[in-house]
DNA sequence: ACGTTTTCTTGTCATTTGGCAAGTGGCATT
DNA sequence: AATGCCACTTGCCAAATGACAAGAAAACGT
Protein backbone atom coordinates (compact mmCIF):
# COMPACT_ATOMS: atom_id res chain seq x y z
CA UNK A 1 0.00 0.00 0.00
CA UNK A 2 1.20 3.08 -1.06
CA UNK A 3 -0.82 6.12 0.44
CA UNK A 4 1.20 8.32 -0.74
CA UNK A 5 -0.82 11.39 -1.27
CA UNK A 6 -2.16 10.89 2.12
CA UNK A 7 1.19 10.79 3.70
CA UNK A 8 1.90 14.08 1.32
CA UNK A 9 -0.91 15.49 2.50
CA UNK A 10 -0.58 15.14 6.25
CA UNK A 11 2.98 16.14 5.61
CA UNK A 12 2.57 19.43 4.41
CA UNK A 13 -0.41 20.12 7.30
CA UNK A 14 1.18 19.37 10.32
CA UNK A 15 4.19 19.92 12.22
CA UNK A 16 4.80 15.78 13.17
CA UNK A 17 7.86 14.32 12.29
CA UNK A 18 8.07 11.59 9.49
CA UNK A 19 8.36 9.23 11.46
CA UNK A 20 4.96 9.89 13.07
CA UNK A 21 3.20 10.37 9.69
CA UNK A 22 4.29 7.06 8.67
CA UNK A 23 2.72 5.66 11.78
CA UNK A 24 -0.11 7.96 11.52
CA UNK A 25 -0.80 6.63 8.05
CA UNK A 26 -0.66 2.62 8.85
CA UNK A 27 -3.59 2.93 10.27
CA UNK A 28 -5.56 3.97 7.53
CA UNK A 29 -7.55 1.69 6.16
CA UNK A 30 -8.47 1.44 2.17
CA UNK A 31 -12.16 2.06 1.04
CA UNK A 32 -13.85 2.56 -2.13
CA UNK A 33 -17.25 3.57 -3.01
CA UNK A 34 -19.00 3.43 -6.04
CA UNK A 35 -20.46 6.19 -7.93
CA UNK A 36 -23.95 6.90 -6.44
CA UNK A 37 -23.25 5.11 -3.21
CA UNK A 38 -23.39 6.72 0.26
CA UNK A 39 -20.20 7.06 2.43
CA UNK A 40 -22.71 8.86 5.25
CA UNK A 41 -26.01 8.26 5.49
CA UNK A 42 -28.50 10.85 7.55
CA UNK A 43 -29.69 9.69 10.44
CA UNK A 44 -26.04 7.57 11.46
CA UNK A 45 -23.01 8.72 12.76
CA UNK A 46 -20.24 9.49 11.04
CA UNK A 47 -17.48 7.53 12.27
CA UNK A 48 -15.10 7.75 9.31
CA UNK A 49 -12.56 10.36 8.77
CA UNK A 50 -11.87 9.47 4.93
CA UNK A 51 -9.23 10.80 3.05
CA UNK A 52 -10.35 11.00 -0.94
CA UNK A 53 -7.88 10.25 -3.10
CA UNK A 54 -9.78 10.01 -6.15
CA UNK A 55 -13.57 10.99 -7.03
CA UNK A 56 -15.85 13.43 -6.48
CA UNK A 57 -18.82 13.32 -3.83
CA UNK A 58 -21.44 15.97 -2.61
CA UNK A 59 -23.46 16.40 1.23
CA UNK A 60 -26.98 17.57 1.43
CA UNK A 61 -29.95 17.34 3.12
CA UNK A 62 -33.33 18.21 3.04
CA UNK A 63 -35.39 21.25 4.12
CA UNK A 64 -38.47 21.67 5.68
CA UNK A 65 -40.58 21.35 2.45
CA UNK A 66 -39.14 18.50 1.33
CA UNK A 67 -36.01 20.07 -1.07
CA UNK A 68 -32.51 18.96 -1.44
CA UNK A 69 -30.11 21.29 -0.38
CA UNK A 70 -26.23 20.68 -1.22
CA UNK A 71 -24.19 21.58 1.38
CA UNK A 72 -20.64 21.11 0.41
CA UNK A 73 -18.55 19.20 -2.41
CA UNK A 74 -15.58 17.25 -1.86
CA UNK A 75 -12.73 16.85 -4.53
CA UNK A 76 -10.42 14.34 -4.69
CA UNK A 77 -7.09 15.20 -2.08
CA UNK A 78 -8.93 16.56 0.96
CA UNK A 79 -10.84 14.80 3.81
CA UNK A 80 -14.20 13.92 3.88
CA UNK A 81 -16.34 13.85 7.77
CA UNK A 82 -19.37 15.43 9.04
CA UNK A 83 -17.61 17.21 11.91
CA UNK A 84 -21.19 17.87 13.92
CA UNK A 85 -21.74 14.59 13.74
CA UNK A 86 -18.45 12.97 13.76
CA UNK A 87 -16.89 14.77 16.92
CA UNK A 88 -20.17 14.60 19.17
CA UNK A 89 -20.93 11.08 18.14
CA UNK A 90 -24.62 11.99 17.20
CA UNK A 91 -26.40 11.19 14.16
CA UNK A 92 -25.92 13.39 10.81
CA UNK A 93 -28.49 15.49 9.34
CA UNK A 94 -26.44 15.07 6.04
CA UNK A 95 -26.07 12.49 3.42
CA UNK A 96 -22.50 12.26 1.60
CA UNK A 97 -22.76 10.61 -1.82
CA UNK A 98 -20.32 9.98 -4.14
CA UNK A 99 -21.01 11.56 -7.22
CA UNK A 100 -18.07 9.45 -8.79
CA UNK A 101 -16.50 6.12 -7.99
CA UNK A 102 -14.71 7.18 -5.06
CA UNK A 103 -11.30 5.79 -3.35
CA UNK A 104 -8.59 6.91 -0.60
CA UNK A 105 -8.05 5.91 3.21
CA UNK A 106 -10.14 5.98 6.15
CA UNK A 107 -9.54 5.56 10.07
CA UNK A 108 -12.71 5.07 12.49
CA UNK A 109 -13.19 8.27 15.38
CA UNK A 110 -11.71 5.66 17.95
CA UNK A 111 -8.43 5.19 16.63
CA UNK A 112 -8.31 8.95 15.54
CA UNK A 113 -8.59 9.95 18.58
CA UNK A 114 -6.41 7.95 20.53
CA UNK A 115 -3.77 9.65 17.87
CA UNK A 116 -4.98 12.53 18.79
CA UNK A 117 -4.23 12.01 22.03
CA UNK A 118 -0.97 9.99 21.80
CA UNK A 119 0.44 12.65 19.13
CA UNK A 120 0.52 16.72 19.95
CA UNK A 121 1.93 17.63 16.78
CA UNK A 122 -1.04 15.48 15.01
CA UNK A 123 -3.86 16.84 17.30
CA UNK A 124 -3.17 20.82 15.31
CA UNK A 125 -3.60 18.65 12.27
CA UNK A 126 -6.89 17.48 13.19
CA UNK A 127 -7.97 21.42 14.94
CA UNK A 128 -6.69 22.49 11.49
CA UNK A 129 -8.87 20.72 9.39
CA UNK A 130 -11.64 21.92 11.87
CA UNK A 131 -10.57 25.32 11.69
CA UNK A 132 -10.14 24.98 8.07
CA UNK A 133 -13.67 24.07 7.52
CA UNK A 134 -15.08 26.75 9.55
CA UNK A 135 -13.39 29.48 8.16
CA UNK A 136 -14.78 28.10 4.37
CA UNK A 137 -18.60 27.58 5.69
CA UNK A 138 -18.41 31.55 7.19
CA UNK A 139 -17.02 32.47 3.82
CA UNK A 140 -19.64 31.10 1.84
CA UNK A 141 -22.23 31.96 4.10
CA UNK A 142 -20.86 35.58 3.75
CA UNK A 143 -20.58 35.19 0.02
CA UNK A 144 -24.35 34.46 0.26
CA UNK A 145 -25.60 37.43 1.90
CA UNK A 146 -23.61 39.68 -0.10
CA UNK A 147 -22.50 38.49 -3.87
CA UNK A 148 -25.80 38.18 -6.19
CA UNK A 149 -26.41 34.74 -7.25
CA UNK A 150 -24.34 35.32 -10.99
CA UNK A 151 -21.52 36.79 -8.82
CA UNK A 152 -21.11 33.76 -6.73
CA UNK A 153 -21.57 31.24 -9.42
CA UNK A 154 -18.52 33.01 -11.63
CA UNK A 155 -16.50 31.98 -8.32
CA UNK A 156 -17.44 28.71 -8.05
CA UNK A 157 -17.03 28.25 -11.61
CA UNK A 158 -13.57 29.96 -11.58
CA UNK A 159 -12.47 28.25 -8.65
CA UNK A 160 -13.83 25.05 -8.31
CA UNK A 161 -14.70 24.15 -11.85
CA UNK A 162 -14.71 20.58 -11.37
CA UNK A 163 -18.06 20.77 -9.81
CA UNK A 164 -20.08 21.22 -13.07
CA UNK A 165 -17.70 18.10 -14.39
CA UNK A 166 -19.50 15.64 -12.06
CA UNK A 167 -22.49 17.89 -9.97
CA UNK A 168 -26.53 18.39 -11.81
CA UNK A 169 -27.41 21.87 -11.93
CA UNK A 170 -29.60 21.44 -9.85
CA UNK A 171 -27.51 20.24 -7.02
CA UNK A 172 -24.99 22.98 -7.75
CA UNK A 173 -27.94 25.47 -7.31
CA UNK A 174 -28.83 24.72 -4.27
CA UNK A 175 -25.34 24.89 -3.21
CA UNK A 176 -25.53 28.59 -4.49
CA UNK A 177 -28.92 29.12 -2.29
CA UNK A 178 -30.72 29.61 -5.94
CA UNK A 179 -33.37 27.02 -7.69
CA UNK A 180 -32.19 25.09 -10.82
CA UNK A 181 -34.08 27.72 -12.97
CA UNK A 182 -32.13 31.13 -11.79
CA UNK A 183 -29.55 29.45 -11.94
CA UNK A 184 -29.78 28.39 -15.47
CA UNK A 185 -31.07 31.38 -16.64
CA UNK A 186 -27.54 33.31 -15.21
CA UNK A 187 -25.76 30.75 -17.13
CA UNK A 188 -27.88 31.60 -20.11
CA UNK A 189 -26.50 35.21 -19.43
CA UNK A 190 -23.11 34.60 -18.35
CA UNK A 191 -22.85 32.77 -21.77
CA UNK A 192 -23.55 35.89 -23.86
CA UNK A 193 -20.31 37.77 -22.52
CA UNK B 1 -12.65 35.97 42.84
CA UNK B 2 -15.43 33.57 42.30
CA UNK B 3 -16.12 32.96 38.90
CA UNK B 4 -19.15 30.74 39.57
CA UNK B 5 -20.58 30.87 36.20
CA UNK B 6 -17.60 29.83 33.89
CA UNK B 7 -16.51 27.06 36.61
CA UNK B 8 -20.47 25.97 36.03
CA UNK B 9 -20.21 26.97 32.21
CA UNK B 10 -17.15 24.36 32.14
CA UNK B 11 -18.95 21.71 34.44
CA UNK B 12 -21.71 21.31 31.88
CA UNK B 13 -19.36 20.82 28.94
CA UNK B 14 -16.13 18.93 30.01
CA UNK B 15 -16.01 15.18 31.51
CA UNK B 16 -12.94 16.80 33.92
CA UNK B 17 -12.93 16.19 37.34
CA UNK B 18 -13.92 19.21 39.37
CA UNK B 19 -10.19 20.03 40.74
CA UNK B 20 -9.23 20.06 36.92
CA UNK B 21 -11.83 22.27 36.24
CA UNK B 22 -10.57 24.30 39.56
CA UNK B 23 -7.45 24.75 38.08
CA UNK B 24 -8.57 25.45 35.08
CA UNK B 25 -10.74 28.29 36.04
CA UNK B 26 -7.78 29.65 38.22
CA UNK B 27 -5.97 30.50 34.84
CA UNK B 28 -8.96 32.70 33.58
CA UNK B 29 -8.08 36.91 34.67
CA UNK B 30 -11.12 39.12 34.82
CA UNK B 31 -11.99 41.62 32.61
CA UNK B 32 -13.96 44.10 31.52
CA UNK B 33 -14.97 46.18 28.35
CA UNK B 34 -16.89 49.20 28.12
CA UNK B 35 -19.97 49.78 26.16
CA UNK B 36 -18.79 49.85 22.47
CA UNK B 37 -15.36 48.83 22.86
CA UNK B 38 -13.86 46.52 21.41
CA UNK B 39 -12.96 43.07 22.00
CA UNK B 40 -11.19 42.20 19.09
CA UNK B 41 -10.32 44.14 16.07
CA UNK B 42 -10.06 43.59 12.28
CA UNK B 43 -6.07 42.85 11.10
CA UNK B 44 -5.03 41.89 14.68
CA UNK B 45 -4.59 38.36 15.51
CA UNK B 46 -7.27 36.82 18.32
CA UNK B 47 -5.10 36.05 21.60
CA UNK B 48 -7.91 35.62 24.14
CA UNK B 49 -10.52 33.40 24.80
CA UNK B 50 -13.07 35.09 26.60
CA UNK B 51 -15.83 34.29 29.06
CA UNK B 52 -18.66 36.44 28.38
CA UNK B 53 -20.85 36.55 32.26
CA UNK B 54 -22.66 39.81 31.54
CA UNK B 55 -23.05 42.06 28.27
CA UNK B 56 -23.71 41.53 24.78
CA UNK B 57 -21.38 41.92 21.92
CA UNK B 58 -21.54 41.20 17.90
CA UNK B 59 -19.24 40.47 15.59
CA UNK B 60 -18.89 42.25 11.89
CA UNK B 61 -16.97 42.51 9.35
CA UNK B 62 -16.94 44.55 5.92
CA UNK B 63 -17.96 43.31 2.40
CA UNK B 64 -16.21 44.59 -0.84
CA UNK B 65 -18.36 47.53 -1.24
CA UNK B 66 -17.87 48.48 2.15
CA UNK B 67 -21.05 47.53 4.40
CA UNK B 68 -20.69 46.44 7.56
CA UNK B 69 -21.85 42.65 8.01
CA UNK B 70 -22.89 41.61 11.49
CA UNK B 71 -21.85 37.63 11.64
CA UNK B 72 -22.14 36.63 15.31
CA UNK B 73 -24.12 38.17 18.42
CA UNK B 74 -22.44 36.68 21.80
CA UNK B 75 -25.03 36.91 25.08
CA UNK B 76 -24.05 36.39 28.52
CA UNK B 77 -22.52 33.33 29.72
CA UNK B 78 -20.99 32.29 26.45
CA UNK B 79 -17.31 32.20 24.57
CA UNK B 80 -16.66 34.83 22.81
CA UNK B 81 -13.36 34.66 20.11
CA UNK B 82 -13.15 34.29 16.14
CA UNK B 83 -11.93 30.68 15.95
CA UNK B 84 -10.41 31.35 12.44
CA UNK B 85 -8.02 33.97 13.95
CA UNK B 86 -7.40 32.01 17.03
CA UNK B 87 -6.57 28.82 16.01
CA UNK B 88 -4.46 29.99 12.81
CA UNK B 89 -2.74 32.90 14.61
CA UNK B 90 -3.61 34.87 11.61
CA UNK B 91 -5.61 38.32 11.67
CA UNK B 92 -9.24 38.12 12.11
CA UNK B 93 -11.00 39.61 9.35
CA UNK B 94 -13.78 40.33 11.93
CA UNK B 95 -14.26 42.94 14.27
CA UNK B 96 -16.05 42.34 17.77
CA UNK B 97 -17.57 44.71 19.51
CA UNK B 98 -19.57 45.19 22.77
CA UNK B 99 -22.83 46.73 22.76
CA UNK B 100 -23.51 47.00 26.12
CA UNK B 101 -21.05 46.90 28.93
CA UNK B 102 -19.17 43.21 29.48
CA UNK B 103 -17.16 41.56 31.75
CA UNK B 104 -15.88 38.50 32.58
CA UNK B 105 -13.14 36.08 32.38
CA UNK B 106 -10.54 35.71 29.78
CA UNK B 107 -7.58 33.24 29.01
CA UNK B 108 -4.56 33.62 26.02
CA UNK B 109 -3.99 31.27 23.48
CA UNK B 110 -0.87 29.92 24.81
CA UNK B 111 -2.20 28.88 27.96
CA UNK B 112 -5.22 27.47 26.78
CA UNK B 113 -3.35 25.33 24.27
CA UNK B 114 -0.83 23.98 27.21
CA UNK B 115 -3.95 23.00 28.99
CA UNK B 116 -5.24 21.57 26.24
CA UNK B 117 -2.44 19.32 26.06
CA UNK B 118 -1.98 18.77 29.44
CA UNK B 119 -5.54 17.88 30.37
CA UNK B 120 -7.29 15.44 27.68
CA UNK B 121 -10.49 15.75 28.99
CA UNK B 122 -10.57 19.56 28.59
CA UNK B 123 -9.81 19.31 24.84
CA UNK B 124 -13.24 17.78 24.52
CA UNK B 125 -14.54 20.90 26.15
CA UNK B 126 -12.16 23.00 23.18
CA UNK B 127 -13.35 20.72 20.75
CA UNK B 128 -16.98 21.07 21.51
CA UNK B 129 -16.62 24.66 21.29
CA UNK B 130 -15.41 24.48 18.09
CA UNK B 131 -18.11 22.02 16.87
CA UNK B 132 -20.96 23.78 18.37
CA UNK B 133 -19.92 27.29 16.63
CA UNK B 134 -19.37 24.89 13.44
CA UNK B 135 -22.97 23.59 13.55
CA UNK B 136 -24.80 27.02 14.76
CA UNK B 137 -22.93 28.51 11.39
CA UNK B 138 -24.11 25.93 9.34
CA UNK B 139 -27.52 25.82 10.68
CA UNK B 140 -27.71 29.93 10.11
CA UNK B 141 -26.47 29.40 6.17
CA UNK B 142 -29.04 26.44 5.60
CA UNK B 143 -32.07 29.13 7.20
CA UNK B 144 -30.67 31.80 4.60
CA UNK B 145 -30.96 29.53 2.15
CA UNK B 146 -33.99 28.06 2.61
CA UNK B 147 -36.31 30.33 4.85
CA UNK B 148 -37.78 33.49 3.84
CA UNK B 149 -36.40 36.28 5.54
CA UNK B 150 -40.31 36.77 7.78
CA UNK B 151 -39.51 33.24 8.97
CA UNK B 152 -35.50 34.10 9.60
CA UNK B 153 -36.82 37.30 11.55
CA UNK B 154 -39.57 35.62 13.54
CA UNK B 155 -37.28 32.41 14.63
CA UNK B 156 -34.52 34.89 15.62
CA UNK B 157 -37.58 37.22 17.58
CA UNK B 158 -38.33 34.30 19.13
CA UNK B 159 -34.66 32.51 20.10
CA UNK B 160 -32.91 35.11 20.68
CA UNK B 161 -35.69 38.22 21.45
CA UNK B 162 -32.32 39.13 24.32
CA UNK B 163 -30.63 40.78 20.47
CA UNK B 164 -34.09 43.33 19.92
CA UNK B 165 -32.77 44.76 23.21
CA UNK B 166 -29.51 45.32 22.10
CA UNK B 167 -28.51 45.84 18.83
CA UNK B 168 -29.57 48.35 16.12
CA UNK B 169 -32.44 46.77 13.51
CA UNK B 170 -29.55 47.57 11.15
CA UNK B 171 -26.97 45.75 12.79
CA UNK B 172 -29.59 42.91 12.98
CA UNK B 173 -30.48 43.10 9.28
CA UNK B 174 -27.26 42.57 8.08
CA UNK B 175 -27.10 39.28 10.30
CA UNK B 176 -30.70 38.27 8.75
CA UNK B 177 -28.75 38.88 5.18
CA UNK B 178 -31.20 41.60 4.33
CA UNK B 179 -30.79 45.19 4.28
CA UNK B 180 -32.48 47.20 7.00
CA UNK B 181 -35.42 48.70 4.96
CA UNK B 182 -36.71 45.33 4.16
CA UNK B 183 -36.24 44.16 7.90
CA UNK B 184 -38.34 47.47 8.54
CA UNK B 185 -41.39 46.30 5.86
CA UNK B 186 -41.18 42.41 7.51
CA UNK B 187 -41.61 43.97 11.13
CA UNK B 188 -44.65 46.02 10.28
CA UNK B 189 -46.07 42.80 8.39
CA UNK B 190 -45.21 40.86 11.53
CA UNK B 191 -46.79 43.70 13.81
CA UNK B 192 -50.56 43.31 12.10
CA UNK B 193 -50.34 39.70 12.82
C1' DA C 1 -31.51 1.76 -31.98
C1' DC C 2 -35.56 2.55 -29.34
C1' DG C 3 -38.43 4.41 -26.09
C1' DT C 4 -38.36 6.03 -21.34
C1' DT C 5 -36.79 8.79 -17.83
C1' DT C 6 -34.26 12.43 -16.14
C1' DT C 7 -32.14 16.78 -16.55
C1' DC C 8 -31.98 21.20 -18.37
C1' DT C 9 -33.93 25.30 -20.52
C1' DT C 10 -37.38 28.65 -21.36
C1' DG C 11 -41.67 31.53 -20.99
C1' DT C 12 -44.95 33.86 -18.17
C1' DC C 13 -46.24 35.94 -14.16
C1' DA C 14 -46.14 36.85 -9.10
C1' DT C 15 -43.38 37.84 -5.13
C1' DT C 16 -39.48 39.34 -2.69
C1' DT C 17 -35.99 42.37 -2.06
C1' DG C 18 -32.98 46.34 -2.98
C1' DG C 19 -31.88 51.30 -3.96
C1' DC C 20 -32.91 55.74 -3.18
C1' DA C 21 -34.92 59.58 -1.10
C1' DA C 22 -38.05 61.74 1.94
C1' DG C 23 -40.26 61.77 6.20
C1' DT C 24 -40.99 60.75 11.25
C1' DG C 25 -39.78 60.34 15.93
C1' DG C 26 -36.70 60.07 19.86
C1' DC C 27 -33.03 62.01 22.34
C1' DA C 28 -29.36 64.86 23.77
C1' DT C 29 -27.33 69.46 23.70
C1' DT C 30 -27.77 74.12 24.09
C1' DA D 1 -38.16 75.50 22.76
C1' DA D 2 -35.04 75.09 19.08
C1' DT D 3 -31.43 72.51 16.96
C1' DG D 4 -29.10 68.74 15.20
C1' DC D 5 -28.23 63.93 15.05
C1' DC D 6 -29.43 59.33 14.54
C1' DA D 7 -32.33 55.31 14.04
C1' DC D 8 -36.12 53.84 11.91
C1' DT D 9 -40.01 53.87 8.61
C1' DT D 10 -42.24 54.50 4.26
C1' DG D 11 -43.20 55.17 -0.76
C1' DC D 12 -41.90 54.38 -5.32
C1' DC D 13 -39.84 51.89 -8.77
C1' DA D 14 -36.44 48.56 -10.63
C1' DA D 15 -34.10 44.25 -10.42
C1' DA D 16 -33.65 39.58 -8.89
C1' DT D 17 -35.63 35.45 -7.94
C1' DG D 18 -39.23 31.91 -7.40
C1' DA D 19 -43.26 28.99 -8.88
C1' DC D 20 -45.26 26.55 -12.33
C1' DA D 21 -45.69 24.45 -16.66
C1' DA D 22 -44.17 23.15 -21.18
C1' DG D 23 -40.75 21.90 -24.25
C1' DA D 24 -35.87 20.50 -25.64
C1' DA D 25 -31.90 17.89 -24.76
C1' DA D 26 -29.33 14.40 -22.67
C1' DA D 27 -28.72 10.10 -20.26
C1' DC D 28 -30.16 5.52 -19.48
C1' DG D 29 -31.75 0.76 -19.81
C1' DT D 30 -33.15 -2.85 -22.62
Amino acid sequence: MQKLALLQFIQERSKATSKEIMEIVELFKENAIEKGGYFLQAGTVSDAYFFMETGFMRAYTFDYHGNEVTTNFYRANSLVFEPASFFTRTPSKENIQALTACSGYFIRFERLNQLFHSMPAFREFGRAMLVNGFAALKQRTLSIINETAETRYQQLLQHNGEIFQHAQLKQIASYLGITDTSLSRIRREFAKK
